[in-house]
DNA sequence: CGATTTGTGTGTATACATTTG
DNA sequence: TCAAATGTATACACACAAATC
């Protein structure tokens, strides 16, 4: 049920006529997957109108409409009014970035760990817990949303970002990823839709698509998302909540303004989004930048969802993040970290705590700026055209504009160097006009020397493909 | 725009006809909400049919079927073709149970725990664990589902309840209760339905209603759910799961025999479902269970999902639950996982993997059956009248029939009284006429002395509220 | 800026399947 | 066994909103 390829400057895509079968909306959605799926209906495509196909195939077009909504919630592919309806880019495949498979050899600079060197620095903290008297109360059911002294621990912790709150506004989750799965379904239903960055965490899009949330783009510049793009959206498309990474967005690495929080906070409240504020970055910005002030939930205490991850900072492997919410969401948050994770492992809550609390946060913290430091200068010794540009100056990634000849094709092509870095394809929200941009991970190669192969075998393989440009 | 309560004769829910706003069908939907949320509609009250409302708001009746879907989606009512519309028991309210908000003097029969008074006898494993060598190892990003050594050790747990797969068929998520989480949200849409027993785990119909899947309750007996009722409820209902715990359904502790579970596998593969088998009491039931033999898995490779969870078996603290699926879910499985956990702690899944392969976890479970034992015992002897009743001899719960004069107020009753257990109607799918019940947990009342006491007075207060019955 | 194109939201008609008596 | 009651599935008409030219 593929379409014809000598027939090109009509529709880019003819269902068989004769293959249609009762019901029709069914009927075309799964012959639009198939051809799809199967390939024969590239990227970015448009699709026939849902009143040309309807023409052509002798049906009212809101049966269309109806088979092409199918594919829609499926990202098969995605439609904008008055435009058209276009394929999905990746629509196949997953743009869920992990640390698996990938083999040894390859230097990593796409998953973004967390300078992984210095995890050495806290096995005493879990020593010293695991020695602990008390030990085995770490084994029980009890405190699903974690025990007071850790929730104060991570106040603590949270306080020199500018965080405010009562322990009973903190719940402990495994990750910030795992507290991001815990919003969404807490705070939101299928069908409603979610701001966000027009480049924004892949992974929080996977989300998403996976809870049938919509994402929509807004445009924003070197200070973030900008508030009256929001609230043109928030007039137009019905808009719920708002996504945002406000001390380092990942992938741009773009930190959002004390005053721009601010105008965002306006619109915010009056539109009543929930905020999902991710600030898992805060470490690296709360003292550094000399514009922070304080989160977002500060001014917006009763909207926000604020995420406050320790992997980052502290240690990777032990899942733990801190959400601090308002009393109106607090029900529904620890009914759903309840329904998902029952709890969160009371030791690794209770080491991360020891390494709080004993001071030794800070000085891991400290070791990695300063490798944060020297792998943002190695960076900017092989890309120095890239150096003065606006984004976070301690930022684990950096976001680097490359050819618009290259598609995401370039992440194989890199693969097979021996270098993984991800395209900006991945990050995209929507049709992306933005240009095209590579994100490269410095803290995941595990040594600086590594660090340093991996972006001269980058640097090398950009020039060649960029040719001329 | 509540009813008039003056008018009985005539339908149940009269909304106000003036108050109707474009688009019709939310403004009907927010009314009817409005009215079940604010306690005007009692539970299992019949709403006007879609005709007859249709009819007297001037509306066509399908713009009725749509304000009552969303309604439906929501959980607050439930629809039976040709028989009616009704109001949902327990629309307003949550049946999520946790260890939170229990005061420390009431005696805890309600959630199951797991005879948290073994749990000193794996600290000694996490202290080997933390001495290792490579314990830095275990802080890092890597390894996602699991490392290779660990998924080992879970396999050679589960080999004991007859289950055989690959390493690489397993993901190591947080608990069994996230395992059930990312299942659903791995290969399930929202609408969806998925068979379950009348009475079944309540944090899965919790979860299920978070993911706005719909739960269809399939009758059964003392050896399981009927393989006839679920085939006529997949020829009616267009079913994309089923939901089972064979080796001890909670809450009603019944085990699916060997027969029915090739019975029941044949409609399974008839029906093309996904099954989702909650195994995690296998421990005590393989080899103690004289019709034992193996899980569904083994009879549906490519249809099941399942879960071992280590909680009850070993230690609810360390967050650990083994999945096992088929080639064909794996991508999403693991894809679901990385979206919802990253992953899970290494730490945790080290030392529950040291317990297994040091053979401790023999010991412990050795103890925790012991333990059950005597609970069990201790139960029939307040209870003798339930002592003969099918199910699981050492079930770490019991489910007790009560008089039908008692509602769900019991639980604030026994409360009072000191002991804390769960009604019926938390685990009740759809509209109930099994009777009533409560499920006692045998296993978290942290000594046995305790346990008695709380039997005690539950007895007591039983005896007194059901008077002459 | 205004007309046109294109997708979205809402209300309706009709055929059908299940339950009940 | 059948007819009536009742919810469900499917297709369509039409008003509207956004994007484009």
């Amino acid at each position: 049920m593929s379409s014809n390829p000598f027939v090109q400057c009509s529709m880019s895509w003819k269902p068989d006529r004769s293959l249609l079968k009762r019901p029709f909306y069914l009927s075309v959605a799964r012959a639009l997957e198939h051809d799809i799926q199967g390939g024969f209906l590239a990227a970015d495509t448009r699709l026939p109108t849902q009143r040309e196909l309807a023409d052509y195939l002798n049906l009212n077009f809101t049966t269309i409409t109806r088979a092409y909504k199918i594919c829609e919630q499926k990202g098969l592919i995605y439609a904008v009014t008055g435009c058209g309806t276009f394929v999905s880019p990746g629509a196949a495949c997953s743009i869920t970035i992990s640390k698996d498979g990938l083999s040894g050899d390859c230097i990593d600079l796409g998953f973004v760990a967390s300078f992984e060197e210095c995890n050495h620095m806290i096995v005493e903290n879990a020593r010293a817990v695991i020695g602990k008297c008390y030990v085995e109360h770490l084994f029980n059911y009890h405190d699903p949303t974690g025990i007071l002294h850790q929730k104060k621990a991570g106040l603590n912790w949270m306080a020199a970002f500018g965080l405010r709150a009562e322990a009973e506004q903190v719940a402990i989750v495994s990750g910030s990823q795992n507290a991001l799965a815990i919003t969404l379904l807490a705070l939101f239903e299928p069908g409603q839709a979610i701001a966000v960055d027009g480049y924004t965490f892949s992974n929080f899009i996977e989300l998403a698509k996976m809870h049938h949330i919509q994402l929509i783009p807004v445009p924003g510049d070197n200070h973030g998302m900008l508030p009256d793009a929001l609230e043109r959206r928030c007039r137009l498309n019905n808009i719920s909540g708002v996504f945002l990474m406000p001390s380092c967005c990942n992938p741009t690495t773009v930190m959002i303004s004390d005053d721009r929080k601010k105008e965002l906070a306006a619109v915010i409240d009056k539109y009543q989004l929930i905020t999902i504020e991710d600030d898992s970055h805060a470490f690296l910005t709360a003292g550094i930048v000399e514009d922070y002030r304080q989160p977002l939930f500060q001014l917006l205490p009763e909207r926000t969802v604020y995420v406050c991850g320790t992997s980052k900072p502290i240690c990777s492997g032990l899942r733990v993040a801190f959400m601090v919410f308002g009393q109106n969401f607090k029900e529904k948050v620890c009914r759903a970290v309840f329904n998902v994770n029952v709890k969160t492992s009371s030791m690794d809550a209770e080491i991360i705590s020891d390494v709080i609390l004993s001071g030794k946060a800070l000085k891991v913290v400290e070791e990695k700026k300063r490798l944060a430091r020297c792998a943002n200068d190695l960076f900017d010794q092989y890309f120095p055209e890239a150096a003065g540009a606006a984004g976070h100056p301690l930022s684990f990634y950096r976001w680097l504009p490359i050819s618009k000849n290259l598609g995401c094709e370039v992440e194989a092509v890199l693969k097979r160097q021996g270098v993984r870095v991800f395209h900006s394809s991945r990050f995209l929200v929507g049709h992306g006009r933005g240009g095209q941009f590579l994100r490269v991970s410095l803290a995941s190669a595990n040594s600086l020397e590594r660090l340093s192969t991996g972006l001269k075998i980058l640097r090398a393989n950009l020039r060649r493909s960029r040719g001329g440009n």
